[in-house]
DNA sequence: ATTGATAGTTTACATTGCCTACTATCGGTA
DNA sequence: TACCGATAGTAGGCAATGTAAACTATCAAT
């Protein structure tokens, strides 16, 4: 707190804010859903079940989701394992794995939805219609400005702490 | 990109979003500083030169960057490594350690401004003043409205793969 | 049949946030 | 003086993730 400091939030690096929201998020986001018995990956589910019937495999996945595929087998194992989705291999072509919901994912992808949509609502409570869409307008800049920079392989990790759960 | 995939990027966690502008942001940093022989924790050092002369200990930096105490002792311990800081004991509370930047660290520090004020300026091309203006009070909108959520703790993790250096 | 590309898996590594437990010190108080 | 709670920092361990490299299986084209 000292004469300095005033422009000490322009010196440090943006990137830092993004992550300071992103924990902030995925933190409400986990208690929000706590009753579920997956805390994680809630985004692979929803992508899912947008895309066409049968027709998502991994890679699609990784790639809209900015995840890597050895990341996503894990991800897509943990998923499995808890019985939210299977892996169906696709006979037209035998390398891909088309990645298909269960009963199960059915059954709490309402849930999902009303969580992330409130979530998203507060988030963002205090800008009006306008403001919020020039914000996610500004969002969708910064990403486009900064996947021309060259750069270096980052790694991005998100996880609950207390994971009781397995 | 089926018929509901236009709504997909409103279903998705806006967390997601931030989660990727940090990665692209940290990505393009660590590119612009290549050439140091570090590659992360370039926050700490802009903090520690903003306080005042020998008043910086752990605490203040961990406060301050969000980042808990027991991985601050591991990027300190890093970063003294590295020779940029040191660890000095304040007489006055023995319980204290003060951080302080070495020469080393002075000489570095303004190619570390130019490279962050730059990419902070790049990221943002494309918004007027105003727009910028708006963008931050947004920014700061969003984390205090995500602070007052009940929160799970989170995990966010930022590191560098190939990471030959040690 | 060969060759190159693609989808997915496996293993290994490095890093981080959090937790728990611990030491040392400070400050107040009985 | 002696105790007690709070604070600063450390140590060890866990879970999760991005990435790389190496690998299998399959496809598509020559």
């Amino acid at each position: 707190m000292n004469a300095k400091t005033r422009k000490l939030s322009q010196s440090l690096p943006l990137g830092r804010r993004f992550g300071l929201l992103m924990r902030l998020y995925f933190g409400a986001l986990t208690k929000k859903l706590e009753q579920l018995d997956i805390d994680r990956h809630f985004s692979i589910l929803i992508l899912i079940e947008d895309s066409e019937e049968g027709f998502c495999n991994q890679q699609y996945l990784s790639n809209t989701l900015n995840i890597d595929k050895t990341s996503m087998v894990r991800m897509i194992d943990y998923l499995v394992g808890k019985g939210y989705i299977r892996r169906a291999s696709n006979p037209e072509d035998r390398r891909e794995h088309r990645i298909l919901l269960t009963e199960k994912a059915h059954r709490i992808l309402p849930r999902i939805h009303r969580a992330i949509n409130d979530l998203n609502s507060k988030a963002t409570n205090g800008l009006n219609t306008s403001q919020l869409k020039q914000f996610y307008k500004d969002l969708d800049l910064l990403a486009e400005n900064l996947a021309h920079e060259p750069r270096h392989t980052i790694i991005m990790n998100l996880e609950k702490a207390k994971s009781t759960r397995k």
